[in-house]
DNA sequence: AATGAAAACAGAGATCC
DNA sequence: GGATCTCTGTTTTCATT
């Protein structure tokens, strides 16, 4: 039994407050030095260390990453594909989505509730790139029933670094 | 003048392929340390914090952030909002969803061709604070004309981690 | 589970090619 | 621009509580 799962009990873990802050820095800043993190959780670097490590294995973190313009990498191409299935193919929707993962343009798969099954957001180097994705992933694939194309002109993506906020405040948010 | 500008001349900054490198690598793990990131593109490690640097300074480089899951936080529901706003309210998108994306619950915002004018990606605590956001954040809001809220049931994010690919084999793709 | 001290390791900068 | 060297600070392990 892990450190976190004692502290959480059997079922669906729960993190202590200090677990959240640590999660929250991350997420503001993953290159944070372990014993700054420590310093601002209030508490000691070996400790510190030994949390994040927890949380890693328990897959809370699921890892670490850069944020990348790729817009100036030469992917000018940003675009939202919503995908509905044929009914029958339904059973066999994460196996598809797991394959389209695998399409180097692809960036994620979100499954939705409405009138189309999932989203895939790629980004593609020209609009042929994206035309061929389109025809020969989906559109081409007897699963697909439907897609529609949504070209992404800008992505904008909230930044919480030096906000004093919280997975707390955030949980108790109300407009 | 920077070290990316003077290899890149004026106009759009161009990256040589060791830049791309790095950039591939701290995309999959920017915790990476800076002289197994020289080691793996095969440069001195003095030199390759002197790129990466020069990475973060053009904006390459966005930041660092742990990828949390958030459905483990208490955050069980997840929703896209598509928004159409009335058309003369169309010349302050932008600062609408910078509005937006203050809110706490709010992860990103995206600027898309069609029927709609952006997607929010939101992450709520319950259907209550979903529908709260919905209701006094978007349809309350005078500029906006229609909103279409989607549960996002499960969103699946391309792990490159392990795999030998690299910014210019994206560029090649095709199907 | 948390700590403090010691050892191993990585980062920043000056200097030279 | 890139490499080498050195100094400084950070990460990690481990014995201890």
């Amino acid at each position: 039994m892990t450190a976190l799962e004692q502290r959480s009990g059997t079922g669906a873990p729960r993190f202590d407050a200090i677990d959240e802050r640590i999660l929250w820095l991350l997420a503001a800043d993953a290159r944070m030095p372990n014993n700054r993190l420590a310093a601002e959780v209030g508490i000691a670097p070996s400790t510190c260390l030994a949390r994040v490590r927890a949380l890693e294995e328990a897959g809370v973190i699921r890892g670490y990453s850069a944020d990348i313009d790729i817009s100036r990498l030469g992917f000018a191409i940003e675009a939202v594909v919503s995908v509905r299935v044929h009914a029958a193919a339904r059973h066999e929707l994460r196996a598809f989505a797991k394959r389209l993962l695998r399409v180097p343009v692809v960036r994620d798969v979100s499954f939705i509730a409405g009138e189309k099954d999932f989203l895939v957001h790629i980004a593609c180097s020209s609009t042929e790139q994206l035309r061929d994705f389109v025809a020969d992933e989906l559109s081409g694939d007897p699963s697909v029933a439907a897609t529609q194309t949504n070209i992404v002109f800008e992505r904008l993506v909230a930044d919480r670094r030096g906000q004093a906020a919280s997975f707390d405040e955030l949980r108790r948010w109300h407009a």
